[in-house]
DNA sequence: GTTGACCTTCCAGCGACTGGAGCCCTTATC
DNA sequence: GATAAGGGCTCCAGTCGCTGGAAGGTCAAC
């Protein structure tokens, strides 16, 4: 199956499986005529690779869960471990985000917003005075 | 004062200072061997510029920030709309982060590893079974 | 034979830096 | 005066994961 019947059914841009190819994520064989011809064990791989992106996994991870899921002999061990390192990954985003969303809250809480120039957010992002 | 110092002083590092310079952020006048000349405005500057950044702003939302912060005439107003429209950027990348942690947190829960194949974090990512 | 949809490659750009090469300037020491 | 260390300078390339667009080849339908 030609590229954007790949791209339909595992619901990534021809352009991402494209890039895919380049990378060395998957590696769909080529009609005589140059185009790429997918099979069905190509589109599950995109489709995996799409999930496991879905979940914020980097490429590389991609990558390495790809072929733990290609190989039979593999602990689930390895999977998981890679899952938990992933998890604490977002976890530290979160909460990097929360704290940022909580100062910010309660700056725009401080700032009355009508005409007048006094702004809390501003100042707080201040070391003085603007001189301009 | 020099790069290097300017650079202690806002915390950013020197590399970010040129690199904001030639985005148009700031505009330190050069002394006659070519040398970047901060003055205590252009510190005071950065310094904004590395809270506003840290609190997630975008450079382009760092860019009018600024210019409303040099802006005698302004409404805090202003200010409060930009904030809020970013808090709420916030808010949606918080809330996907916490739909993806808690997917994995759910999968990592069901998956034994251990030295067994059987992994339902690689099988929630499949479409039926690798064929390698 | 011509239209139009599809496919191909290649290059450039996004955001916000960061690293490194190769060079110049200044200061201190011998 | 030579030299070395520790700044500074510019310019180019790379990061990550795509995305857009140009220029051209292929294919099915009319």
């Amino acid at each position: 199956m030609n590229i954007g019947v790949a791209a339909a059914r595992s619901g990534l841009p021809a352009k991402t499986i494209r890039y895919y190819e380049e990378i060395g994520l998957v590696r769909p064989p080529r009609d005589v005529n140059g185009y790429r011809a997918f099979g069905e064990r190509d589109v599950a791989m995109l489709v995996f690779l799409g999930r496991a992106r879905s979940m914020g996994f980097s490429i590389e991870d991609c990558r390495r869960l790809l072929s733990l899921w290609a190989d039979q002999e593999r602990a689930s061990a390895d999977v998981k471990a890679l899952a938990r390192e992933h998890l604490a990954e977002i976890d530290a985003k979160i909460a990097g985000l929360r704290t940022m969303r909580d100062t910010l809250d309660h700056l725009i809480g401080q700032c009355a917003g009508d005409d007048r120039p006094d702004c809390p957010i501003l100042e707080s992002f201040s070391a003085g005075r603007p001189s301009g």
